[in-house]
DNA sequence: CCATAGGGCACCGATTCGGTCCCATTTCGT
DNA sequence: ACGAAATGGGACCGAATCGGTGCCCTATGG
């Protein structure tokens, strides 16, 4: 249903909490669990694909923990979203790789679909991190206005 | 990975293929899945699938078939994939209804969800049928320009 | 040197997806 | 009136994906 899984959820939720806090200190897995409501192993899954992707950096050892690897403001929806499930990409059709449609006769569809892909993902790339973290008490007049 | 199922990929070929031709007079399914290249069970499959849904309108009996139910210009893209998927959702915190978030304390990604969600949706209902059936032989140059 | 915390991966049950088939019903043509 | 041609509505099945847990390893601070 053009839906993004409940772990890409859970990553959004996470990357959000991280984001609000102090940019420097690192934060563990099992608070940040607690904080999301998550259960921690599967919190825990979560940071480790999202530090193996580059987002987060990693802090081994006792008191270890994780912490932004870029400023809020450069981590955008996208980044989050690829990084948890790969490539933005509607259809077979719709990405990137040039790869050859089978439907020769019909496919006006194919170039409509990298279109409308190509909306999704200006729009997922639109909002930072920063905005995310930031919504909570400012950023509500932002909401107010359509976006497309 | 924000991806429509293959079946809501063949949904908007069929459409398109349909909306190519004469709007008065029916298509068979047979030929149909002749032009787009699909085993005639799944077309069909799709096909009865959007005559329920409203987006055809259907002719049983010999010489039965399908056509659309209202002008191409009318339906969009996001009423296909509505029809062959439920409501437009990135994910549960973000449809329509209030349904009321489990991660109260770090929930201003609801909020923010629920804007890209929007512009995910105003992106797909901006594509109307007209324009993709259209799209074979004009609006080549939309697409000169990269995606990402 | 040990408790703590992340790294990696295998694994499992449940759901969804892609696809096929069957049978009932409708309708045109002869 | 009858039969061929089409749609209508499901049931059904194998395969892939999803959500979630657990285990064992390595690193590190006290």
């Amino acid at each position: 249903m053009i839906r993004l899984t409940k772990q890409t959820d859970y990553a959004l939720v996470l990357m959000t909490l991280i984001a609000a806090s102090e940019p420097s200190e690192v934060q563990s897995a099992t608070e940040l669990a607690e904080r999301a409501r998550l259960p921690l192993p599967m919190a825990g899954k979560i940071l480790k694909l999202l530090g193996r992707e580059g987002l987060l950096v990693s802090q081994r050892g006792a008191a270890g923990g994780y912490r932004l690897a870029q400023g809020a403001s450069e981590t955008t929806v996208a980044d989050i979203i690829r990084a948890m499930e790969g490539p933005i990409a509607l259809t077979d059709c719709s990405s990137d790789s040039g790869a050859v449609c089978s439907l020769e006769e019909s496919c006006p569809t194919c170039s409509t679909l990298r279109r409308v892909n190509r909306a999704v993902n200006d729009a997922l790339e639109a909002i930072t991190l920063a905005e995310m973290a930031g919504a909570k008490h400012e950023a509500r007049e932002a909401l107010s206005e359509p976006i497309a």
